[in-house]
DNA sequence: GATGAATGAGGCTTCATTCAT
DNA sequence: GATGAATGAAGCCTCATTCAT
């Protein structure tokens, strides 16, 4: 069955396209990161690419989809396991955490793609965060149905929960803290979220 | 004296360039702004920007630094005036949701220099930040003096207060809210960060 | 004698590449022809093709002489049969009417290879034409041994016939006319060929 | 008055490319040629060519207005001259023999549009052919009405006047005669011509 | 023999920068 | 000082050709 070998190769070359193309996206953003060194580095020639990837836009769109695919599974695996709220955020921040340490070039790009201003891939990037979004709400509003929080507008509370997890997580890299820093916080930060977001308790 | 005249109107081309590299490069990006066009839209020669400013680099640098200057005053004035540490907070947060409406290249350019992936820029945005964290880190100590907070890190905690404002409104941004509905969450928000960086109380 | 059968199927897959080949190389001209979609069309792989032709440039020639050789067999076939020799030219020039308009690809290639720029196959194109003008010829010089035309230079004067009826059809098909309105100048044009060849009449 | 020495070293410049890039594409075709080595040989920077054409393209479509403008020019001067019918046919051929000799880059870069397969410009091409056309109609119908000639279609005789002389001149270049011998054919392939188009005297 | 994935040379085009006027 | 015509480096992408299977 050479079908599937040949399968498995060729999705193993687009893997390594994709991750040293995340690599050099990372380090140089879209304009300045070259196609060329991305294939040598790659281990393929520069043609081989186009067999891939239809064009550089296509190929960093792609990139940017894996990653957020990458995420957005980690994401869902970190909430979706059983436990309080503030233990699923726990997991949430930890999350982050470990990506942003050993994912570092995902992470840097998917932020970028975000909150940079080549809005040739926020319109995709927006989609993405949409995604990751919505898993969150989905968590908030079990846990307001079940009684736990109270809530007046899940989707903020939302968006809080993963720009305050983001933020802090992008301070602690500046800061220089180890990714074991950082997830020591976890219980402290979850916290202060939840207190955040949740309507004051009577 | 026509020394000082020239030297207005020096300084008056120097400051359109300025703002129209601002426009371009928060409309497109360091690598697909077009130093032609801003040259055009500033109303100059395509060559005469090059007797303001040394090369494209240096450019977005000197714009950078421009902004930063603009964005410091404002953060200035939010946090300058009295009130409770908490008030003072809504106003910055407040002052960051106006920044990102109105003038919104500004905005764009200063986030993208600090959370894009372009690391050519990223030493002076960080420089550029540690301006405002100082004086975030003025107002947070003062607090601490008066017995309003107490806190183990003051730096550290200036650079959360600060990162999780913006993140909170670039996210917003992001997803297409109004200044309006984001300012409305600056109660929250505030509370939240407050809660976040001071040490909880016994 | 498995030999036979294969020489047969080779034989076949050789012209359906000729056919398709000389239906993209009329459509785009030689450069913006693509090898892969001619091999594609002709329902063989890529580099199969590369077993029949060495490669471009002499699928090329192979496909002009393929060209040729049917041309040729056509203006023996109009000028062989037995008539004045007027009635063999209008024959001649309705049967390049025809071939322009039925067989509108090799047409048009053969034209172009004559009278387009590409000097990388003039050469070739050139050698082809004397084999046309050959048959010419002889017709020609039966018509002077029979006393039918008095010539001074055979050769010039088939040359004259050919280009002269080419040339026609050609710019009569850039004008855009149908084969019926060109054939219905058959009687006109060939006798004006022949009033142009022939030596004056005392 | 620099303005008009410098839009005078324009137009020089724009005349050079022009000229070379007749050279070029007479030399190799469209696809083959090398907008480098055309600027090269203009005496100008690879990218001071797009100073003056938007693209490859534009470059070729420019240089075939500008063969065609030369070219309708010199059939017009050729026609307009008083004289017989006869004696303006003659000036036309010696003018064509001119073209191919003294400007052969020209007339071989336009009987290639007009007959070679690059459909990208055959529009271009059909509509200058037009052109000259419409001159050589304009004469026949004026030698029509003023009763010198009778010709049953006007169109058709002078597609054959210009195909005709074309393919004389063409055929004597692949016989390598020299432009005086083919001059000195001039008188007796005009009478042949007109003896073609025009319906036959009573 | 047949295939098509892989290759890399080659070229058009853009645009930051220079410099003669 | 101001200008913008001229420059040429740099890079994406195509496609003829090769070769391992």
């Amino acid at each position: 069955m050479p079908k599937i070998v040949d399968e498995q190769m060729r999705e193993a070359v687009r893997q390594r396209i994709l991750r040293e193309a995340a690599r050099e996206f990372a380090r140089l953003g879209f304009d300045q990161a070259n196609i060329n060194l991305i294939a040598e580095q790659a281990g393929i020639g520069k043609g081989t690419i186009y067999l891939y990837f239809e064009n550089k836009r296509e190929l960093f769109l792609a990139m940017l989809r894996s990653i957020a695919q990458t995420q957005l599974a980690a994401v869902r695996e970190a909430l979706a396991t059983r436990g309080t709220l503030q233990q699923r955020l726990e997991r949430l921040f930890r999350t982050f955490a470990r990506l942003a340490e050993q994912d570092s070039d995902s992470f840097n790009v998917s932020m970028s793609a975000l909150y940079g201003v080549n809005r040739a891939f926020q319109a995709e990037a927006t989609r993405l965060l949409r995604d990751e979004l919505a898993v969150v709400a989905l968590v908030l509003q079990e846990s307001q149905s079940s009684g736990e929080i109270q809530l007046t507008d899940v989707e903020s509370a939302a968006l809080l929960v993963l720009s305050l997890t983001e933020s802090y997580v992008l301070s602690a890299r500046v800061l220089g803290w180890s990714e074991h820093e950082v997830s020591k916080q976890a219980p402290l930060i979850s916290r202060q979220i939840l207190s955040g977001i949740a309507t004051p308790a009577e």
